[in-house]
DNA sequence: CCTCCACCAGCAGGATCCGCATGGGTGTTC
DNA sequence: GAACACCCATGCGGATCCTGCTGGTGGAGG
């Protein structure tokens, strides 16, 4: 499960990232609310485990505010030295799904995270693949960056949905060739250098930041930062 | 929202059950876990209130697996006066999907409550559509007949999708015109009649029971019966 | 500086797909 | 029963669309 976690106190952000990652869990940390919101909004996440309290303007409430601001249902646990019954509401009154009051055993912890995860999309197939301001909607076979349509045909279509089911993880070769071209050989061509190419002309022409990034050597990945 | 409440303490079921009422959900309640897995399983409910300990053989972590075991996914609140963390992860690892202990603000469960019905299958759109024996996914772009997949072209598809979509009501030329072709003007040709002959080739080749009908001098439709 | 890797523009083959026309069938009406 | 209207099926031609390859260029890394 991919995890989110953004908690300043490094010193609980290690123990909890530890914990879950021995329970088989992918974790990714932010220190702060503005790269966790960041994050949040540009990869997809399983559930986010988030402070309360965040130094900088964004803190955890406001932080799910603008998440469902943006349609974004990713499910959201906090955690909080903020015991008062009023702020566990106003947690969950702002789009949270659980409220766990610091101090707290980790054993709980790692049960709620994991009865969030089991819960939101399981057996609700995705329709829609979100990075960034790129939408991708499977229903319609439909591409959107920044609200504005972009017409893509239907091999750039699954190659680009392939992408986005991986969103920040690095994509490679072989494995667009097994899942996008059904291709079990090396065809000994470029065709996926091709493809990227008329992807990233049509996605990223016009806007300042790629979204589609080389990692040499490797393969592709599409995600938000540079 | 329709919640189910199983709590044996007549006193708290009063007082929850009143609470919700005047947060304007409606509330069913049960005494016991047989009677609140009997309501759970044969009504839908958008969140299940559960006492962790309840009298007779089916106490509250019973009553949840049983449901889950039938594939019922229905956010489940815990309620109890065991607090400790054990108790909790059992809770939540049996199915549950929070866990509040006694002594409680009603606030919080309520926030909670809420918290669990707002998240569920709110607004999932339908991914796939089915007339009898034929089903048409929006998802993969797939038709099946009795479980035998059906090459379709795409704009079959579209054509399909339109006469499934209003299943069992008659559809004009002039509706699939306009919204399977675009046409907003009679092109004076038989495409239509074209189009849905191929499908039917297609569809009802090799059944009993013709899916598309001819209505004379009106359209087609698409149904089960004769 | 050199090498390798990746990028991109253009091209051409191909395949799919689509719509039309025709001829035949069936139901309806007089 | 004949004429008509509506609907069905098949084959064909065309056009678009898509795709994959080639080959030269640019840039990153060593």
């Amino acid at each position: 499960m991919r995890i989110l976690l953004v908690e300043d106190d490094a010193e609980v952000a290690r123990f909890v990232k530890k914990g879950l990652q021995e329970a088989g869990h992918t974790v990714e940390h932010a220190a702060n609310g503005r790269d966790g919101l960041f994050l949040a909004a540009s990869e997809g996440f399983d559930v986010l485990v988030l402070d309360r309290m965040l130094p900088g303007g964004v803190d955890g409430v406001r932080l799910v505010e603008t998440l469902r601001g943006q349609g974004n249902r990713c499910p959201v646990l906090f955690l909080s030295a903020l015991t008062a019954v009023d702020e566990r509401v106003k947690g969950l009154k702002a789009g949270g799904d659980d409220y766990l009051t610091k101090p707290f055993a980790f054993a709980e912890l790692l049960a709620r995270v994991e009865a969030l995860g089991r819960r939101p999309s399981a057996e609700v197939p995705t329709t829609r693949l979100k990075v960034a301001d790129l939408e991708l909607d499977l229903l319609s076979r439909t591409v959107t960056r920044a609200g504005r349509k972009i017409e893509v045909q239907p091999r750039e279509f699954r190659l680009l949905e392939h992408l986005m089911r991986h969103a920040g993880q690095v994509v490679t070769r072989t494995m667009l060739l097994e899942k996008v071209w059904d291709y079990h050989f090396d065809p000994q061509t470029n065709v996926i250098d091709v493809h990227v190419s008329r992807l990233r002309h049509k996605l990223d022409k016009g806007f300042d930041r790629p979204l589609i990034h080389t990692v040499r050597n490797a393969g592709y990945m599409i995600r938000a930062q540079a």
